[in-house]
DNA sequence: CCTTCAATCTACAGCAACTGTAGTTTATCC
DNA sequence: GGATAAACTACAGTTGCTGTAGATTGAAGG
């Protein structure tokens, strides 16, 4: 029997994020101790690295709550995880075009700078007036 | 004299945006018309579109203000300035780096998915085994 | 002048995904 | 049996908004 603690270390996640994963239903209801204290199996050891993994690959809650349901139900098809793996790597793909925007703006304001003076900054000229933007940035960058 | 609404529509801002940058003092709070409602003028679009503009550059809330600040007293260094920018180019290009690790792995991931059942699903197998990765991505993905 | 209706107001709850704090109780070791 | 680390609950705070409810206000048309 794992006490909370040792979850937390083998699995790099703060004990307050443990409880709120049980809080959420993410994680199982833990056994219970005579004093109140939670004590864990291997298997739920499993399930909260599962967790991490996926929030470490970028995974909302709620997909891990679909992918933890498809593990949990083995003979069920695969699609179905397949298809919120590649949603995920969509995102990611989206997440990065948009920041490489970013970067390109970034840096040819910063390169432009060279004034003494914020009066002749580039870098809150820019700021100042979108029209000197070279790409579209209209969604906020995630 | 603008009201609260044009603001919102010239610079695609949610009204209760508006109120809550001023509630946080990034807008100065706004002149009032007898009935209570905020009249604005032309600066203060100036400094919402900044304000905008820099969010979508994906400066955060803080860092905002510091430029506003800068931006407010334009016999300063420019080198605050510069330095804040830099400051989200590194951040920006941190974020892109971690990214390309998680679309390298997720891709994997998807690429070698041809298990039709869950049991066998090389999605789950992957999130189940952290040992599995190529990369480390100990990081969440921001 | 009066109605009407969109726009605005305040106040507060909620989102994601935790993290931190305070004050108390339990488990373990010597 | 005492000390001390670790656990407990409960709740507030983080970032940057967004949404809702219910009450007013302002401007335009008749």
């Amino acid at each position: 029997m794992l006490a909370i603690g040792t979850l937390s270390r083998r699995t790099g996640t703060k004990v307050q994020t443990i409880r709120y994963y049980e809080e959420i239903g993410l994680m199982n209801e833990a056994g219970r101790t005579a004093g109140g204290q939670r004590r864990y199996f291997e298997k739920d050891l499993d399930r909260l690295a599962f967790i991490r993994h996926s929030r470490q690959l970028g995974f909302s809650l709620d997909s891990i709550r679909e992918l933890l349901d498809l593990s949990d139900n083995p003979s069920q098809s695969c699609a179905e995880a397949d298809s919120i793996a590649r949603r995920q790597l969509r995102q990611v793909e989206q997440r990065i075009k948009r920041l490489q925007a970013l970067k390109k703006e970034l840096k040819r304001m910063v390169a432009e700078c060279e004034g003494d003076s914020v009066a002749e900054c580039k870098v809150l000229e820019v700021l100042r007036d979108h029209s000197e933007c070279l790409t579209e940035h209209d969604e906020i960058g995630a």
